[in-house]
DNA sequence: TATGAATGAGATTTCATTCAT
DNA sequence: GATGAATGAAATCTCATTCAT
């Protein structure tokens, strides 16, 4: 939707993932770092196979190879790990590979082009999104992130729906900001239901990437009544 | 949306909620009839106050001022209960006085009062609505549930569009089912985000009611392109 | 010393145990009353035994023969345990019989069967006094209980100086309440030196219980210039 | 009380800390030197701060600031460095710069002397006798150290007791040893009192230090039966 | 049916001590 | 000698579920 690095929309780098960011000094030799990571890793994967809440440290610990106790060298509980998976993952899941159509204006293309890297990027990370929605469920503190990620595409795309509405593009009824966390919500709920829950239950038709990119596209820029797309 | 008795819709009375039903016989005794409905309105009252993974069996029994083992006298378990409250609120959640409005047949009109009725209906069950977003997340039975219910608006507003397609008012391009699926998943995050974050967090606007039912509501009409709302 | 009953000395009858009273409900059952009943006593037997730190949980109940679960039903933590078995003992603690010597108002006599009855009913809760001062070197609350103990018997011996430094019987150059400090102090270390220090080491010559009681009483006499017993 | 040096009481130079002495070979190094110097100032801080059970041996480490391993070097656990404490301090614990009364023979100052003296030692290691009766109800070994600086006091004081005897200047019916310990323990109970005791709770009189040293020796020379000082 | 105490598996967390660098 | 991460043996506490009364 928008043509701006993610960054600049509100005119300053956010500190990204505030409500996360309890995390403790890094470790000082190249052991620790080895062993930290290795501990990050092994919990995304056990959460992202058996889920937040039925996790328990020791499975952490035991598939990245090490003792019980050495968790606590580096984390405080689940919470923390759980932070610095998403920490590491957050860049992917923001910033998808942004949608700079090149050689066109055409609000339609770069429409279509933006949705099409937001379902990408949730396609990619549908395990780890999946993790938080389970999450933010249970934890306050990952709700507030889960707000934090949404409101950061709803922001760009409510700028995104003002640009064009200036332009003369998109109809000036409708708040941009309301009308943006419609349709962006629109475009979640889609993505959820398709990567998250399509891959759960084995049965029914997935749906086709393109045809959910292009079933999003019309319907958004119909909804902000596009012109010459009749 | 739709104006036909919701259990028509698929032409055949579907047995609701069927991921639910293994419920155990009902109370012989008057006094077992009282304890048990005792204790469906303490497990309500006790998962919407603290949450589903929060509460303990002993906060409900304590709650219904009942003893501990007389929870097994009608339940196996959490799940159980949580399957009798959510029984016994279905109906208001699932038909939500439905929206025949009286002398019209003018589509603009019926989707908002659908819509309205939707979102009243949200409202009004919105502390059972997270549960179930909670439970769903940690137990794949509601999750079930939740499909289900979500499919019984999608399914009865998916037969709306295609009729209003087969009226020459709704725009033919789209699969109506996925239209369904992306516009009824659009009302309900709107839904979900004001009435059940909305009132986590006391801070925020909370968004005007009726503001909600019309954005909605028109960014529906004109992403379906009904005519003549320019 | 003093030849009222203990509770009258401060002309109110004061509230025993106050840090100690963080107690739960007594149980309704009979059955809970003699699991709680066992626990207590296996407390007493353990600490005793093995010494309040070195205490577990587990030992306490497998002395008491139920599962570890069910301390919790009577007890939040070893604290709590501990202030039960002090409350049941408290009494012969605080008040060992008291010495009214029949016939006589000598205060030689008087005082020599106050500090005997004294030493005899340390010499008999010997084990608990032992646990007592290890639990007040560990346990803030525990320091504060074994304040008032020491309190009420120091109240009452300065109670019983003023009473001879009125009758002209004992030297007034000292303060009441300083002198009832050092001399019931010197009789409580001699009692801590005696029967908990002299059994721990098997070594040793064993004071003999009287003259223990022969010694302390002419020194206390002494010191406060009873006339007469040069 | 004693007018003679301490070491030559029993007329031998007693081993002292014998039960202390497991202490290994002093480090080689200066740099060991300074460490290992570091790491008893350090334990001596957070043994104060903290009391022994609650620090932990990272604590130590951390406030000499070098790394957990190297206490190893130097000792082999928390009682090790504990008596490397204990052994620092000792000299000034046991010989309170003794009151060698100048001019004077008069048992009455000599006494007073003595306690002031003893009293003020207690004073000024007050934090570190708190250390040491918390360790005593845990660790025999340092139980036996107390009791070991205890006797000495007892023994230097029976001395004098005895001496004063002889010199008809003292009671002779009690036994020097006996009354020794019940006074020397008067003594040492008021300065637990006072200066342990009183120190941790901010509320109460803290007692004037003049006014406890008069009091203590007006009952000590009471009880013994001084001449003169009616 | 109702009661409420008893059970015990299981998860988290701490920290003295070891050991590779 | 020094470092600081790794280890793993405890110990506490929770709570769904059972069961004797």
């Amino acid at each position: 939707m928008d043509t701006t690095a993610p960054e600049e929309i509100d005119g300053e780098k956010a500190p990204p993932m505030a409500p996360l960011s309890h995390l403790r000094e890094p470790p000082t030799t190249k052991r620790g770092a080895r062993t930290r990571a290795a501990l990050v890793k092994a919990a995304r994967k056990v959460f992202e196979r058996d889920g937040y809440l039925d996790t328990r440290l020791t499975d952490i610990t035991k598939e990245a190879q090490c003792a019980a106790g050495s968790f606590y060298t580096y984390f405080a509980n689940k919470e923390e790990v759980l932070a610095a998976v998403l920490l590491e993952a957050q860049e992917d899941m923001l910033h998808p590979g942004m949608a700079r159509v090149a050689g066109t204006d055409d609000p339609y293309a770069v429409l279509e082009a933006s949705n099409r890297a937001y379902l990408q990027a949730y396609k990619r990370n549908a395990k780890l999104m999946a993790l938080l929605e389970q999450v933010a469920q249970v934890e306050p503190e990952f709700r507030a992130f889960r707000s934090l990620r949404a409101d950061a595409f709803i922001r760009r795309n409510a700028r995104g729906i003002a640009d064009l509405q200036a332009r003369g593009v998109a109809d000036r009824a409708v708040d941009p900001m309301l009308a943006s966390r419609a349709l962006s919500g629109m475009v979640s709920v889609m993505a959820y239901n398709a990567f998250v829950l399509g891959e759960q239950q084995e049965e029914g038709t997935p749906v086709d990437f393109e045809e959910l990119v292009s079933t999003v596209t019309r319907l958004w820029a119909n909804a902000l009544r596009f012109p010459g797309h009749g």
